[in-house]
DNA sequence: TCAATAGTGTCTTTAAGACAATATATA
DNA sequence: TATATATTGTCTTAAAGACACTATTGA
């Protein structure tokens, strides 16, 4: 199993965050999160999922979703193999907890990856895009709460377009898909008016039936 | 793996084809056309897909996509096991070609199946009502020509809701998805004008940036 | 010509976009 | 009060829906 681990950087937009390959084939490449299904321990492929970005990433409680599975002879020098592949989102304050010496790419500027890890990482950003037009998935990259501007942002920064802000506000509100939180963001110090701060009204990722 | 293979019946809607389970667990239930990969021999698990429909059902050159993996230990009696399951589309008239003795079920009723079959036939038919509405995915449940007015009626089968036709029309026309055959439909005898025919431009599914 | 479905044109309704105006913090 | 962003309101534009009208075939 792989998984992609994306996050939102605050000044470069979103990234990928990777692991190293400790061992041949490609020893000390950038890589995905890797590793074997444990079919006695882990419930589920979802599990293992899990359990792999504590492992290697050190990371708990992160939200992740199958992609899909890659299979053939050719993306492992060693043979024939199949990989389920998952992506997974993380705000990238909580990065401070994360395992130590992991990289964060923009996606835009990538290295290249062990096995066929690009083209991996290259679909889980075009499911990234396609999804979040329709659902609550870039919410994911932010803390439990935030702002409007700032979840306009990351649904800017994945879906790499500008969107018109009254309409934005306008759907979101319409949908319902937000709880106010009684409270405003006054941290980020400056002279300027205090964001009313929100979060996802239901935990899971959420779908719409229109376009943000 | 296993392949849920839909058919549009000309009068019930969409269907689900299914093959017998020859042997224990569920030896005479109803199921997907499921077996194992053969990484010597499959370049891939799509190309299994394409085997197991060939050995299974009798049918060649069939619309195929990855629907996802199921994993755990409940859904085999024998124990933990994984799946990767593929959703098929195939016209009716092309059943005619394929092995006898596979059963025809409208979605609306399908019987219990084997293993977690109903589990995989319900996220396919999940993931075909959803990416209907954006891409050409129900023209693969037509034959290579067809009408408007089918072109129609099989995404308002797909979709299970009334579309409306000049915004149909207008929509299809606008994405120039379709390609125009020097042809009318006559063949349906009966007093009525008879219905100019059309092909898919590409032969591949298509996405749109909007919904029919 | 009639019946029956195919296909077009146009008006109405609804959603999206542009953008000005107002609100609210702190220095 | 001035500054800088947040938020609201409203006008314009574009897309979708409703529906009447025209077209085309064989009986």
């Amino acid at each position: 199993m792989d998984v992609a681990l994306f996050t939102l950087l605050p000044e470069e937009g979103l990234a990928i965050v990777l692991g190293t390959r400790d061992r041949d084939p490609f020893a000390g490449r950038p890589a995905l999160f890797g590793g074997f299904l444990r079919p006695g321990s882990d419930g589920s492929a979802t599990d293992a999922a899990h359990r792999l970005l504590a492992e290697k990433a050190g990371l708990a409680d992160v939200f992740v979703e199958q992609l899909m599975t890659f299979s053939g002879p050719d993306r492992d020098p060693r043979g024939w193999s199949v990989s389920i592949a998952y992506y997974a989102l993380v705000p990238f304050g909580r990065l401070a907890e994360a395992r130590p010496g992991l990289a964060v790419w923009p996606v835009g500027r990538m290295p290249p990856l062990a096995f066929d890890h690009d083209r991996i990482a290259a679909a889980a950003l075009a499911r990234l895009g396609g999804k979040a037009s329709y659902s609550t998935l870039p919410a994911f990259l932010l803390p439990k709460t935030f702002t409007l501007p700032e979840l306009k942002a990351v649904y800017e920064a994945v879906l790499g377009t500008a969107l018109n802000d009254s309409a934005f506000r306008r759907k979101v509100m319409e949908m319902r898909i937000l709880e106010e939180v009684p409270e405003k963001r006054g941290a980020t110090a400056g002279v300027r008016r205090p964001a009313q701060l929100w979060r996802l009204a239901a935990d899971r990722l959420v779908e719409f039936d229109r376009t943000v």
